[in-house]
DNA sequence: TCTGGGGTCCTAGGACCC
DNA sequence: TCTGGGGTCCTAGGACCC
């Protein structure tokens, strides 16, 4: 049996931990540029504010209701959310638990007896919360796809689950899926919902009865196959062994304000180029490829994001590197290739690919002492940074006036990692 | 007149997730 | 006025090879 840990209303979870006065308010987090809803306590879905929905449609029922307003403070939330993976490192054993996303873990429970199933997570859940002061919902079940549905229902009544639904046998998963409509399920998106429903399945268990044949026909091949697997309770998504590193880094952002100069856009990228290589640099990576995109323009929220203009290049670099510099001039190249005179630019970004392991790490004597010596100042400002503030030290390229900028008007303190932010005890 | 049957690698694009 | 920002996996099709 596998277990899937998310916590609760995560981001909002987290800046009610500092300001406790906030438990019985409702609480909303907002998207990067404060654009959309990304988090929202019970309080808040209660009041039929929208996941995903634009702030600014929101911001009545909002200024109507005391709502408590955040903009996003990743940095906080990357934090707790190590604090809660390690609390179930610790308690389950490091192999395993599988990270997920920020605030969700599968961990493995292959060795409890299926009698002590719900205890145990009612365990895990009490020492998490305990430990960390976040709260967290639990399904358990013989494979992800269910595991992800118990937790599903867990968390759609938390009075009566108290926030851990076990669903170890056949009859509990067919109950399951019998009252679970198919866009629910964990690997059914919009589309496929669509397709689904337009052949007459709408339940959970409508769909597990389908054959193979017709899952790999209708519903994108292998993807399919395993889903319906996975829904009868046969394992077809494996735990990963730990965490691989990525094979693709991306540092994308909206402008703060439509843009149409050619410096401020190089600037922007020089910026994003700068966080990706600093990614890369922390999975010791290097990387063959750089693309960049610019979006221009309206775009069709109807369709959903970033469907609008697009256009996007790319360079293949002759050496895969992590240097900043080296990073930042084909970049740059490519901003001129893109740009055209008079467009109003939204949003800009760079992709990272043809990821391999970096093998100037460890300086390597058949380089140069030069080369030797970029190493080691990439090292520097990657410290400086980390430690000090995020973009203490930059690269020219990279401006120092921000037009550009992203607006994130209501952060939070940085309460835990940051030595003038503190949480102040009084 | 008539022109195979594999393979690999790469890219673009679609679907999904949080 | 105002709508994130990351990621993953898979498939199809084209180029090229023998």
């Amino acid at each position: 049996m596998k277990a899937i840990v998310d916590c609760n209303s995560f981001y909002c979870s987290c800046e009610r931990l500092f300001r406790p006065e906030l438990a019985k308010r409702p609480v909303v987090v907002l998207s990067n540029n404060d654009g959309c809803i990304v988090s929202r306590s019970d309080e808040a879905k209660s009041l039929g504010i929208e996941m995903a929905g634009p702030y600014f449609m929101a911001k009545r029922v909002i200024e109507d209701n005391g709502v408590a307003v955040f903009s996003s403070n990743y940095t906080l939330y990357g934090d707790l959310s190590m604090r809660v993976m390690d609390t179930l490192r610790e308690i389950a054993g490091k192999d395993a638990v599988e990270v997920y996303s920020v605030d969700e873990a599968f961990v493995d429970l292959s060795i409890i007896p299926e009698e002590e199933l719900y205890e145990t997570a009612k365990y895990i859940k009490d020492m998490v919360e305990m430990w960390t002061g976040i709260s967290v919902s639990i399904g358990v079940a013989p494979t992800k796809t269910l595991a992800k549905l118990a937790n599903y229902i867990a968390k759609k009544n938390k009075e009566a689950s108290g926030c851990v639904t076990v669903l170890a046998t056949p009859e509990q998963q067919r109950e399951a899926l019998q009252q679970t409509r198919v866009n629910n399920l964990w690997g059914v998106g919009g589309a496929y919902a669509r397709k689904i429903y337009d052949m007459g399945i709408t339940n959970g268990w409508e769909l597990a009865t389908m054959s193979e044949a017709w899952a790999h026909r209708f519903l994108g091949g292998v993807v399919g196959v395993r889903l319906i697997k996975e829904l009868r309770g046969e394992e077809a998504v494996d735990m990963k062994e730990e965490l691989v590193e990525k094979r693709m880094i991306a540092t994308t952002r909206m402008f703060g304000s439509t843009v149409t100069d050619i410096n401020d856009i190089k600037e922007a990228v020089a910026t994003y180029t700068s966080r990706a290589a600093e990614k890369l640099r922390r999975q010791h990576s290097a990387a063959r490829v750089i693309s960049v995109f610019v979006v221009t323009g309206e775009q069709d929220y109807s369709l959903g994001f970033n469907r609008g203009g697009t256009i996007s290049k790319q360079a293949t670099l002759p050496v895969a590197t992590s240097k900043t510099q080296e990073l930042i001039k084909p970049a740059v190249a490519l901003v001129d290739e893109l740009y055209k005179r008079g467009t109003e630019y939204k949003k800009a970004g760079v992709m990272l690919s043809g990821l391999v392991t970096d093998t100037s790490i460890q300086g390597n004597i058949f380089l140069s002492e030069t080369k030797n010596c970029e190493r080691r100042l990439m090292d520097t400002i990657d410290n400086v940074n980390f430690s000090q503030r995020d973009d203490m030290l930059k690269f020219a390229a990279s401006g120092t006036d921000r037009d550009w900028k992203m607006r994130q008007e209501k952060r939070s303190p940085r309460y835990t990692t940051r030595w003038d932010e503190l949480f102040e005890v009084s």
